[in-house]
RNA sequence: GUGGGUAUAGUCAAGUGGUUAAGACACAGGGUUGUGGCUCCUGCAUGCGUGGGUUCGAGUCCCAUUACCCACC
């Protein structure tokens, strides 16, 4: 038996979607699901206890920041990554292969492994499947991601080949790596590039391996939305039924709503959270810049139809202060409703294809979302 | 009143007779998708207190004038 288990509920009549839930040591989740990001091991400008009122219910961590910095042997003598940050549900460490591809030049990678220079203080270090394993280990999230390369865009069809099976390879080393499969569960990922032939692939070879989780990787990398639609489209189907399925790194609303049209159950992204530290908030209506100059005087709330924290107590015109005087407060306000929104878009999403009327769901959202 | 100094964008300012007047902040707009991000990109002075003059050419030199600052009476 997995420590982390998918339950399937209930199947949309019109598409692929699906109402699941995932059981975890650290509580059910209840799936579609939006992850918030907290790479360092903290959703930025929020309180853990603010990130629960919201409603996550599980949370996505760094291994490659917390292998930085503080460092994976510190977090387990502070009792584990769920006690350090003080976030008793559930947790998701991605394994540090996105920084292989986001660090670029700063690295090089080989069979063995991924050589890198920190982007903290320049020095070496080097990343194997088993050193992945072994810091998330430490760590004790409730899933753990497989050691993979994400494969930039463009790219060659050869060099995506091998790379994908090298990410094959190197998940098989990550399965025989991991130790505490009572209390964490591994998550495979697929990789392909936009080609559909070796997507199916990768699919076959880390479906075979019988892991409690796939995810899709190596879409969201610059490519166009519809060509991330068409690959999401047959990437869903090499993948098994009874396992929870997470497209990685997607946040958008409308990429939101595609992914679960496709069967998709999970997400996670630093987007709500990025933006909303640069000014840009989230709404029932659209994306709204809060710095823009007509919000100076604009005292109405950020979201109308919105029931958070930041929409029943604060102004536009406020908001726009805060930003515009590069207040701590500001980063908080618009982190709180953009994570908001987002968990609260998802719980209706959950709904709508409880009542068989997710297309409809979605087609009134976009009508008043317009363009992402 | 006398002597000296300073006036360049909303602010602080570079500029030593030669293309198109640095830069920073502010302001305005845009970006951001498994976080190297309180960040990045773009725009923003036909003009140098005002009026004359010298010169092929003046923010730069000369004269006058106005405002402000400092010192002395």
């Amino acid at each position: 038996m997995h420590a982390v288990t998918y339950e399937l509920i209930k199947k949309d009549e019109k598409t692929k979607a699906r109402r699941g839930r995932i059981h975890t040591p650290h509580g059910d989740i209840e799936t579609p699901v939006f992850m918030p990001v907290g790479t360092a091991a903290t959703v930025k400008a929020m309180r853990p206890e603010e990130v629960k009122e919201l409603g996550a219910s599980i949370i996505l961590s760094n291994t490659y920041h917390l292998y930085l910095r503080p460092g994976h042997e510190l977090v387990r003598e502070a009792g584990g990554l769920h006690k350090f940050m003080n976030w008793d549900r559930a947790i998701l460490t991605d394994s540090g292969g996105f920084q292989v591809f986001s660090l670029g030049d700063l690295r090089k990678i080989s069979e063995e492994g991924v050589a890198f220079r920190s982007h903290i203080d320049g020095s070496k270090h080097f990343f194997t499947p088993e050193k992945s394993i072994e810091v998330q280990n430490a760590l004790g999230s409730d899933i753990i991601m497989a050691f993979d390369e994400c494969a930039p865009y463009p790219a060659e069809r050869d060099y995506i080949k091998r790379s994908l099976e090298r990410t094959t390879r190197w998940l098989a080393r990550c399965k025989e790596a991991h130790k505490n499969t009572e209390t964490q569960s591994l998550f495979g990922i697929m990789q392909g590039g936009m080609y559909q032939d070796l997507r199916h692939q990768s699919a076959m070879e880390i479906v075979e391996m019988d892991l409690p989780g796939y995810a899709i990787g190596g879409l969201s990398v610059g490519e166009p939305k519809d060509v991330m639609y068409e690959v999401l489209d047959y990437c869903v189907d090499y993948l098994p039924e009874n396992k929870p399925r997470y497209l990685m790194g997607v946040g958008s609303p409308d990429c939101l709503f595609e992914g679960v049209e496709r069967g998709i159950d999970m997400f996670d992204c630093v987007l709500p959270t990025r933006i909303a530290r640069n000014g840009m908030a989230m709404t029932s209506g659209g994306r709204v810049s809060i710095k823009n100059a007509q919000y100076e005087r604009d005292f109405s709330p950020l979201d109308a139809e919105c029931d958070c924290y930041t929409c029943k107590n604060y102004s536009r015109a406020y908001l726009r202060h805060l930003f515009k005087s590069n207040e701590i407060l500001s980063s908080m306000l618009l982190t709180n409703h953009n994570l908001h929104f987002l968990v609260n878009m998802m719980g209706k999403i959950r709904e709508s294809i409880e009542e068989d009327r997710f297309s409809e769901y979605k087609k009134s959202f976009y009508a008043k979302y317009g363009r992402f």
